[in-house]
DNA sequence: TCCTTAGTGTGACTTAGCTCACTTTTTAAT
DNA sequence: ATTAAAAAGTGAGCTAAGTCACACTAAGGA
C-alpha cells in the first residue's frame, strides 16, 4: 500500500512496518482527471499533496490574466500552495492536473500530528523543506545568471521527462519567457 | 546572553532558561570586519550563521566574473551556502560582510545534535525552512510576473531598511538588473 | 470520419533592458 | 583639507525578448 510513499520517505529516514502503517493513517487517497483543480485561487487550501501518478501544475495568475507556472509536480513530488496551507489563508495560486492524477492528501492538522508523534517524520519534512529551499534558490541563481536559452537547456537537462510530458507553452511560462521566444530557441 | 537569538527562536517555540542555555552551548560567536569573507567560493562551508548585528551578502559569481547577489542577511537572519553546508561540499557562493558584523556560528554537527536532542529546535528549524522556501518561491513569482521597476518597488516595500544600507549597484545585482537600468527607474 | 481545439512555428515590428563611455557626487582615508 | 576610491547618474546605440497576427499540425470528441 502506497509503496511509492514508503520508498520516498525511506530515502531519508528508515521506517518499521508499524511506523509506516501509522504514517499511512494520516493520508487519504484521491484521484483527479486531467483539467481538474486540486486548488483554486481564492479558496482554502486543505491539503498538501504527494503525487503517486500523473502530473500537476502550480500556477499564479496576474491581474492581466496571464498564467505563470510556479512549479510542476510529477510522481514522487510534493505540491501545494504552501503559504496558504501553513498560514491557513486563501490560495493565491491554483493547482491543476495536466494528466489524470492520483495523490495522497495530508491535512495540516495531520501534518502537525505526524511531526509531533513521530520525530522521524519531522526530520523527513525538515530535510524536504531544506532541499525545497535550496532548489528554489538554484532556480533564482539560474535566472540571475542565464538567458532564456541557457535556462531552457538547464531545465531540459535537469528534468528530461518533463519536457516530453508538458506542452512547450507551459514550459515557457515556467521559464518566464513567451511561447514564441521559446519556440525560436532550439537551433 | 544572545538575547536576540532567544527572541528569534521564541517567536516560534517557547524555551525554558535551561533549554535556551543548552541551545547556546551549540553556538560560537565571531566578529568580522567589513569586506571580510565568512564563506569563500571553492572552500568548505563549516557553519550556518545567525546574524546578531551587521549586514552580509551572499554572492554567486559566474564564469565571466559577474557577481549576482543571491541574498542579503541582516540582524535576525540566518545565512549560509546551504547546499554546500548540508551536503558538505565546496561552496559555490561566497558570503561577505557589507558592514562590521557579529554572528553566531552553528556547525552542521551541532545543528544535527540540536535537532536530535531538543525536538523543539527541530520544529523551529522546520518552520524556518518552510518559510525560507515560501520566501524564495515568492521571489520567483515576483520575477515571473513583474518588470524591473515593479520588482524594485516590491523590494523597497518589503525591506525598506535594506535600501538605506546597501549600495544600489548591489540591489541591482539582487534584482537581476544592470546598475544603470536601476538608476533610471526612479521617476 | 469530420471537426473543433490545443499546441506549435514564423514573420514583422516594438520595447525593456543591456553595454560602453563619460561625468558628477559621495564617502573614506591619509 | 586633499586625494583617492566607490557609488550614482546619464547619453547613445544595440540586442534579447515581447507582442500581434496568421498559418500549420496534431490530437481528441461526436
Amino acid at each position: 500500500m502506497h509503496q511509492i510513499l514508503r520508498e520516498h520517505i525511506e530515502k531519508i529516514v528508515p521506517l518499521s512496518e508499524d511506523e509506516f502503517a501509522f504514517v499511512c493513517t494520516h493520508f487519504t487517497v484521491k484521484k483527479f482527471k486531467k483539467h481538474q483543480f486540486l486548488i483554486q485561487e481564492g479558496e482554502e487550501v486543505k491539503y498538501s499533496y504527494f503525487v503517486i501518478s500523473g502530473l500537476l501544475k502550480l500556477v499564479h495568475t496576474d491581474d492581466t490574466g496571464k498564467e505563470r507556472v510556479v512549479s510542476f509536480a510529477m510522481e514522487d513530488w510534493w505540491e501545494s500552495d504552501y503559504y496558504a496551507y501553513f498560514t491557513q489563508t486563501r490560495a493565491t495560486m491554483s493547482l491543476e492536473c495536466l494528466e489524470d492524477t492520483e495523490v495522497l492528501c495530508l491535512l495540516l492538522e495531520d501534518y502537525k500530528k505526524l511531526c509531533d508523534d513521530l520525530p522521524k517524520m519531522q526530520r523527513f519534512f525538515l530535510e524536504k523543506a531544506n532541499y525545497g529551499f535550496i532548489g528554489s534558490q538554484r532556480r533564482i541563481i539560474s535566472w540571475l545568471t542565464s538567458n532564456a536559452k541557457e535556462r531552457y537547456e538547464q531545465l531540459t537537462k535537469q528534468y528530461p521527462s518533463l519536457i516530453q510530458r508538458v506542452p512547450k507553452s507551459l514550459l515557457a511560462g515556467y521559464l518566464g519567457v513567451s511561447r514564441e521566444t521559446l519556440s525560436r530557441l532550439s537551433p
